[in-house]
This record gives structure tokens, C-alpha cells and sequence, in this order.
DNA sequence: CTGTATCCGATATGATACTG
DNA sequence: CAGTATCATATCGGATACAG
């Protein structure tokens, strides 16, 4: 994403653009949410997702800093992936627009709901 | 983007996806700055940005309820674009972004600017 | 002035099959 | 288990031309 455009001015959307894929929130989240993850759970938790994307996204995370990738080179290899301090702090700022999100939601919710009095007033 | 999969548990993606067009925060970060911007204003603002691409990202905002669009019938006809209550709100969340990236920046230049001496040690 | 319509190329995604 | 390789498809972005 971000293919040609230059962030001259506006320095979130290189951040923006480590995170903006179509998956990756939910990954962060999901990292977050644990000590580590293998590769075939966050593959399970995520059923819709192929390998290829799946692999991708965490190379891009791995190569931005957000998350940490340790591999054990067992017979099957293992490996884990943690979220990075990094990482812990872009899903503290995440976790904020995750609240205005749920407000929203929120606020819309309730003038649907009572759409039959004061939906005016409310305003 | 964010094409098909389900946003079930990250209500974070559903915000993401609507802010996370490349020109998107560029725009947003713009309009915060002035009360209101014509079609044109933008345009020249970004230059490298297509009408196309202008249109369907003010579209988008608008439709998610983050930019007002006030169109006046005159002759030629004009446009004004402004944030609404929300897309400020927006905007905060963005700083926030904007600062965590900021910070990032100063602690990358940091190590750069020591790697004469222990930068082998640092790891 | 403020867009829309159309075509094109680049990129991303998804499915499948295969490997260490 | 944890990917990689390849191909097919879809979508997006950009340029151009045109319209109300």
C-alpha cells in the first residue's frame, strides 16, 4: 500500500502503512492477547487467511519491528511469534481508536434505537 | 481494502478501512487545518493525486460520516469539504499515531547516530 | 469548477501444490 | 509444522478525455 506517494508532511501514513493491511490489526490483536503464537494457531484462529498472506504479513510486522519471530529449528520446526515493545505500543494507540470505533457504534445504536421520540433532542 | 474477510472481533479494522486509503490521512490532516477546503483547494494541495482518486476518497469519508460536503448550485458550481465531529475526533487518534511514529524516528536516528562506537554491543 | 467514464497497468489476494 | 512457488483473479491507482 502507500505505492507512490511522498509522507513529505505527514508521518502517520508510514506507520499507517505497517499496519494497514488487511489482516494485520487482527494480528496485533490477537499477539496481544497472548505470550507468543505459533504459525498453525494464528493460521487456526484466522481461517480465512492463506499461508501466503499469512506469512507475509508477519514478514512485513518482523521487518517493521512490531513482532518478533523465534524459530526452533525442531524436527517439525516451531516457531513463535510475540509481539514486540514496539508492537505493544502501536496496539496501546490502536486500542484508542478502537474505543472511538465502539462509540460510534454506540452512538449510531442509539439513534436507531429510539428513532420514535426525542432523536431530535438528542442533538 | 478490507475486501472480504469479517471484521467480527476487531472492530478496529472497520475505522482502518476508512481512513487507511493512501491519501486518506493526508486529507484528513489537511481539512483539520482549515475550516473548510474546495475540491480544487485539495486537488492543488496534493498535487500528485488523480480527481478520480480525490473524488472516491472524499466519497468514502463522507459516506463514514467524517467529512461534510457542501455543495452550492452556483454557476460554475462550488464545493466545500470540512470535518465533521467526527473526523476531528479522528484527527486526535492520528496524532497519536503521528506521535508514537515521531518517536520511533528520534529513536532510530539515535542509534544511527552512535554506530561508530557500540553499535554491536546494543544487541 | 467539480466531477464522471473509460481504459490500462501495477499490485495484492487467494487457491493450490509442493518442500525442508 | 512452517512455510515457498506459481498461477489466476480481483481490486486499486493513474492518466486521459469528457460532461453538467
Amino acid at each position: 500500500m502507500a505505492p507512490t506517494h511522498n509522507p513529505n508532511q505527514c508521518p502517520m501514513e508510514s506507520i499507517l502503512g505497517q499496519i494497514m493491511g488487511p489482516w494485520t490489526p487482527y494480528i496485533l490483536w490477537l499477539l496481544s492477547n497472548e505470550e507468543s503464537l505459533r504459525f498453525g494457531q494464528l493460521s487456526a484462529l484466522i481461517p480465512d487467511i492463506s499461508a501466503k498472506v499469512l506469512t507475509d504479513r508477519l514478514r512485513k510486522l518482523e521487518a517493521s519491528g512490531l513482532v518478533h519471530r523465534d524459530y526452533q529449528p525442531t524436527v517439525p520446526p516451531t516457531v513463535y511469534y510475540s509481539l514486540t515493545e514496539r508492537g505493544a505500543e502501536l496496539h496501546d494507540v490502536l486500542q484508542g481508536l478502537n474505543k472511538v470505533a465502539l462509540r460510534w457504534d454506540a452512538e449510531d445504536r442509539e439513534k436507531q434505537g429510539k428513532s420514535d421520540s426525542e432523536v431530535i433532542a438528542a442533538e
